[in-house]
DNA sequence: TTAAATGCAAAAAATTTGCAGACGT
DNA sequence: ACGTCTGCAAATTTTTTGCATTTAA
């Protein structure tokens, strides 16, 4: 848990107990939605506040130490601001994996094909996962 | 507009002139979000409610009439469902394109790093259009 | 010691629901 | 004529804000 103050004074958060928290969880589960967390922080926190939650993770945001993935026809998760990399998700049980693709195959093909400049990618790839699959 | 009443029917939805707007408009601006939507259907129905929108864009999107767009640090944006493709969005202006990109590559790559059986993939990809670029 | 974080309550924003009247087919 | 849609108001849900108190550094 040391590691978590360390982590996120490099992030120039100041390192309350219930952001170590909130790293931690996400360290551990990978990615989190806001309800999830509450549900989790609570157990630690009793008193906790929602409002808490949505400030931590406002100003984690701002300070490029989580990132929110927004997924289709499901609500955003929350993970630890890593090197870019793609999703995948589960259809039937929500499991997110991170998955590592190289993708200059298709950005080569983006700018050919548009006057942007391209800066990044985001990629959510949805199927099933093999638990699911095999459930059925 | 004839045109959008018979697009509507063949989707199980009663073609009201309400609905006929929402699919010109789209059709017209490619992509918008909710608030764009309210505001440029208003000047035509003055009375028109939110509720309707909201009504109306649930309905579409259960009948895979039109889409939501997820965007990273961007509020969604609808748009017809058509077949898949890319969206590549200026980060300046938010101005959002299709692109239609080639994916069997990273999606072979894909199934080989993971368990999962992939049905579909979601890219975004962010940038800086041309005018706002030559704008800098 | 001081600026910032927490928790609570209240406010604001976003979305959904119920219902009466209007409308599409 | 029937079932659905619209618009309004109210209800929920989600997120933000203000403020007194606590706390990290």
């Amino acid at each position: 848990m040391e590691n978590y103050v360390n982590i996120l004074r490099q992030h120039n958060l100041k390192a309350t107990p219930q952001r170590a928290e909130i790293t931690a969880l996400l360290d551990r589960h990978g990615h989190l939605s806001i309800e999830e967390l509450y549900e989790l922080l609570k157990k630690k926190f009793h008193s906790l506040s929602l409002a808490t939650i949505y400030k931590n993770i406002n100003i984690m945001m701002e300070n490029s130490f989580i990132t929110e993935v927004k997924i289709p026809q499901q609500k955003s998760v929350y993970e630890l601001s890593k090197e870019a990399h793609a999703h995948i998700v589960c259809q039937e049980c929500n499991a997110i994996e991170d998955i590592h693709l190289n993708l200059e195959g298709v950005l080569t093909q983006a700018s050919q094909k548009t006057t942007f400049h391209i800066d990044s990618a985001h990629l959510v790839l949805k199927g099933v996962c093999s638990t699911c699959r095999s459930a059925l």
